[in-house]
RNA sequence: GCGGAAGUGGCGGAAUUGGUAGACGCGCGGGAUUUAGGUUCCCGUGCCUUCGGGCGUAGGGGUUCAAGUCCCCUCUUCCGCACCA
């Protein structure tokens, strides 16, 4: 049995025990929700409260990146981050803002989908019950939100305009010249006018529909395309890039991803990628994610470049376009789609035979090649990086600077999905050509000087160009820019920006996600529902389960579940012209999704009109200035999201303020990274997890049952044994220190071992205070109405001074630091002055509210504390009434003296001087240099 | 390889702008209460010391009256990206 405090011996009836402190979080937690004490109130609508303390006062949108709820609830490093903006948004309220704290839950996806699977339950059965779980998991901690607000993205309120917002981004075109999106009835309009040409030139009017719809749905920000995606057997769906993990495997499940040729649904994500970059400067976010976000965009500037061939030219993407005259071969992807009409009969007189692979005709090179590329894994790929492997196609192009004949090979190092899938390879000045170049003995020419004593191989420096005609002596920058001017000039080229950034793969063969409010006609082209369709509701299914394949299968084929709801597939509908028969889109959404707005859905969560009303939106998230990117004050969450969450629901919320739905261009104006909480699991001699809380340390060495066994540090796990929840510490210690326990663990953002004998240290000091204020015999108050003494009010002043600055920091430990301080000092004096008790219980209100709701009552106050006024320091207080002074001489403290605060320069340098006099030995100072309020150095 | 962050007692961590290194907590040592253990409370706790003092913020060098903090070099750890042309 778990022994608590007040199992066993004699205690106090009256001390804080966890029982009592669960008595009092329970009656607390009641009374919040009875009172609404955090409600928050809207300047508008149904949530608009103009009796609210708080209404029309300034306001700060407070947002935790909402969680996922697993099966296996939570544990004690899920809700650091929660705890920490509710100890943030209640020092804000009490300091006179309006703050906007809720907790949603993001349920759609695949961990509930497979719980669903593995238990035979329905999701939403199983989602709904996670959902309750967490939410009173939560609910004990005594996190202040406005529990109006919260959503799931799988309620039908929610997730119907999540499909609202997909039919704007698919009725949305992305206009280059204006750097926006517009209606696509703009598009339409501009064509019907002649303003924009069709294609291929032919008039708008003599386009059949069908040929007008091709065109217009090639515009559209939501769009499917037939292209390569990450097909996962596995799991039997589709995946994003930004599912993928390096070694090309699945994020979740850790299975194989193949490239497959399928029509899936894009989102144009690439229009934004300038905009996405560059907005990141107008953000306060922590730097590691910008720059995160920055590589995943991957920006590249330099220039296409034409080459002349038998079979059409290949135009390549470079940023050296200045080392153009030291091209010496061109590489192909081994799926360019030139490659095959380059490809002659026969290998040209004089090739070499170690460019041929062998064998007797390029075309069987070529098909040898890609098979053998294919064949190989992305994990093998990398693997073997450095060993660089290809074929001479048999084909030759010609250089446009100079002539030159370059030959022409295919090879995997050059990837299709980034520029052109071609590249001009330089090796004089790229390494990976070099090594290419080795392998295939092929010629180097350098275009740039090395400096002298350069040893290296491909010289990728600055330096003078040489050996390149009109550019010799420009430096790399100038040679580039003369280059792109020549190649634009003599129509060989042009100046190019490419991103690693890919369009974002939007559909899942999955059951439990968002359906597409898309149905097909005839033609086998999408049409938008119409707005008053929504929601398109899931189907019940008995049978929702993912058809999954082998993991290494392939050759399998998606098969969305919802496409075994037939009745719900296929409808009858009048879509204006007639009733007539549709299929519906049975793919669903990803997971993401409904995490891409959110944060709005929090203003205005019961609007049935709108997804948030403009005016709360503009009051919440709009900017304060105009160069302002407005949106959520402060977001906190982990660093995981970094380029998943956090860059689409970027992407939503621009198409949303291009689209004039949202005053604000950015969700997030700042974002926190709070750390993780790990934990240390512990092996035995097999490797096999041994129950971390049985485990003993002696002398540095850790046993299990006598024997030793093995440490090792990282995630908290039911598989690693070493799980540690919330409800236990509570169970333990109450709730309040949990709070404690948590925020004084260490700076917030920093990731921290959880250490369950530590957690005591909170205990016994909100005993501490709780034992100030409360006889410990009787229960009843034992503050009295006496001035505190100087020292202690000085003390007193001096920590609501500090704490103040710590709070508006986030930085609570050192915030906590400064409570202990307090009460420690209090804790010495024969009885506590009111004075010093009301305002340390209000400063403590933040990270121990229940407690301090408790004392403020026993204080003799009515109702909550939650909006009163949170102290604030005597300037007069701060002053300190005397200093001590370190005296140093010669960089060594040799004394400390204590002067009056307000004495001048040469009384503290006298006074100085004398308390070192037997470390000076006679000798005169050479120098003596005061600080005020400081110290003082003694230089001889 | 490229990019980013960080190295402070046995442990988690403090130290606005260069100005008393180690706040606060855990652990540990001693004491009080208790039949005992546990709880709770009080005192002590960087290392060495010949008790004068000396040495200490990953290591080495520098600037300064003064460096955890600024500059240079080296090492280590963590995170992200990775054949991106």
């Amino acid at each position: 049995m778990t022994e608590t405090a007040e199992t066993t011996g004699e205690i106090p009836p009256f001390r804080y025990t966890a029982a009592l402190a669960r008595e009092i979080e329970r009656r607390w937690q009641q009374r919040w929700e009875e009172w609404g004490t955090f409600h928050t109130p809207n300047p508008t609508g149904e949530l608009a409260d103009p009796n609210h303390p708080r209404s029309g006062a300034e306001k700060f949108f407070l947002l935790d990146m909402f969680p996922y709820p697993s099966g296996a609830g939570l544990h004690v490093g899920h809700p650091l981050g929660f705890i920490g903006t509710d100890c943030y948004g209640r020092y804000l309220r009490m300091t006179g803002r309006n703050v906007l704290h809720t907790m949603g839950f993001d349920a759609f996806g695949l961990p509930a989908e497979q719980y669903a699977v593995q238990t035979g339950q329905h999701p939403r059965i199983t989602t709904e019950r996670n959902i309750a779980r967490y939410r009173e998991q939560l609910r004990m901690l005594g996190l202040a939100h406005d529990p109006r607000r919260s959503v799931s993205t799988t309620d039908v309120d929610y997730y119907r305009w999540t499909q609202w917002i997909f039919l704007k981004i698919f009725n949305a075109w992305y206009d280059e010249k204006a750097q926006r999106a517009r209606p696509i009835e703009e598009l339409i309009a501009e064509f019907e006018s002649g303003q924009r040409p069709t294609p291929d030139g032919r008039p708008w009017a003599e386009l059949s529909d069908v040929e007008r719809r091709r065109i217009i749905d090639s515009h559209r920000l939501a769009y499917l395309s037939e292209a390569p995606v990450n097909w996962c057997p596995g799991l039997g769906t589709v995946l994003a890039n930004e599912e993928i993990t390096a070694e090309g495997r699945s994020e979740r499940g850790n299975f194989p991803v193949f490239k497959r040729n399928l029509r899936q649904w894009m989102m144009r994500i690439t229009a934004y990628a300038d905009r996405l970059l560059a907005d990141l400067d107008k953000l306060d976010w922590p730097e590691p994610i910008k720059q995160m976000q920055r590589n995943w965009i991957g920006r590249s500037t330099g220039a296409y470049i034409t080459f002349p061939t038998d079979a059409g030219s290949i135009r390549v993407f470079t940023t050296r376009p200045d080392t153009l005259f030291g091209a010496t071969y061109l590489v192909l992807a081994p799926e360019h789609e030139l490659v095959d009409s380059l490809v002659p009969a026969a290998w040209p007189e004089g090739t070499k035979s170690s460019w041929t692979g062998g064998h007797a005709s390029p075309r069987e090179a070529v098909e040898a090649y890609r098979k053998f590329a294919a064949s190989k894994t992305d994990v093998e790929r990398q693997a073997e990086a450095k060993e660089k492997t290809g074929v001479f196609i048999g084909a030759y192009a010609t250089n446009p600077v100079n002539g030159a004949r370059l030959p022409i090979f295919i090879a995997d190092y050059v990837l299709v999905g980034y520029g052109t899938g071609a590249i001009m390879a330089v090796p004089g000045e790229d390494q990976r050509d070099w090594d290419f170049a080795e392998v295939f003995d092929l010629p180097v020419i350098r275009t740039v000087q090395p400096p002298e004593g350069f040893d290296g191989k491909a010289y990728t420096g600055d330096g003078p160009a040489i050996n390149s005609g009109f550019l010799d002596g420009l430096n790399v920058a100038e040679a580039k820019e003369r280059m792109i001017q020549w190649l634009e000039e003599n129509g060989h080229g042009s100046r190019a920006t490419t991103y690693r950034l890919r369009d974002w793969l939007f559909s899942r063969q999955r059951y439990w996600g968002e359906p597409f409010p898309i149905v097909y006609d005839e033609t086998g082209l999408p049409i938008a529902l119409p707005e008053e369709m929504l929601p398109v509701e899931l189907p019940e299914m008995d049978d929702f389960t993912p058809k999954t394949y082998d993991p290494e299968d392939a050759d399998s084929v998606p098969e969305a579940p919802l496409s075994r709801a037939r009745d719900w597939v296929e409808v009858v509908l009048d879509l204006g012209d007639g009733p007539k028969r549709y299929y519906r889109e049975t793919n669903t959404m990803p997971q993401w999704a409904g995490s891409c707005w959110y944060e709005l859905r929090y203003l205005d969560p019961n609007n049935s009109k709108a997804f948030v009303d403009r005016a709360n939106e503009e009051y919440w998230m709009g900017p304060r200035t105009p160069d302002d990117c407005g949106g959520v004050d402060l977001y906190v969450g982990g660093v995981e999201h970094a380029v998943l969450h956090l860059l689409y629901a970027r992407f939503w919320h621009k198409v949303l303020y291009d689209l004039g739905y949202v005053s604000s261009s950015e969700p997030f104006r700042r974002l926190f990274n709070q750390g993780y909480i790990q934990a240390y699991a512990y092996t035995d001699s097999r490797g096999a997890y041994v129950p971390a809380n049985e485990v003993e340390e002696r002398d540095g060495r850790f046993y299990y049952q006598g024997i030793e066994v093995k440490r090792e540090y990282g995630k908290m796990g039911k598989s690693l044994k070493n799980v540690v929840t919330p409800d236990e510490m509570c169970e333990q210690y109450g709730a309040d220190t949990f709070r404690v326990y948590e925020m004084s663990m260490g700076p917030l953002e920093v990731s921290r071992p959880w250490d369950t004998r530590a957690i005591v240290g909170s205990y016994r000091f909100l005993q501490r205070v709780w034992r100030a204020i409360v006889d410990e015999h009787t229960g009843e108050c034992r503050v009295v109405d006496k001035p505190a003494d100087d020292r202690t009010r000085r003390l007193l002043h001096r920590v609501i001074d500090g704490v103040r600055a710590d709070m508006e920091g986030l930085r609570f430990n050192t915030a906590i630091a400064k409570l202990i301080e307090l009460t420690n000092a209090v804790t010495q004096l024969p009885e506590t002055p009111r004075e010093v008790a009301e305002p340390l219980v209000l400063m403590l209100s933040p990270f121990a509210p229940h407690m301090a709701e408790e004392l403020w009552e026993k204080l003799g106050h009515q109702g909550s504390l939650a909006y009163v006024d949170y102290p604030v320091a005597d300037p007069e207080l701060l002053r300190a009434e005397s200093v001590t002074y370190p005296v140093q001489v010669n960089g060594k403290v040799r004394a400390r003296v204590e002067v009056p605060a307000d004495a001048d320069e040469a009384q503290v340098r006298e006074k100085a001087l004398a308390a070192v006099a037997t470390h000076l030995a006679g000798r005169e100072p050479r120098k003596v240099i005061v600080v005020p309020g400081r110290m003082v150095s003694v230089v001889v």
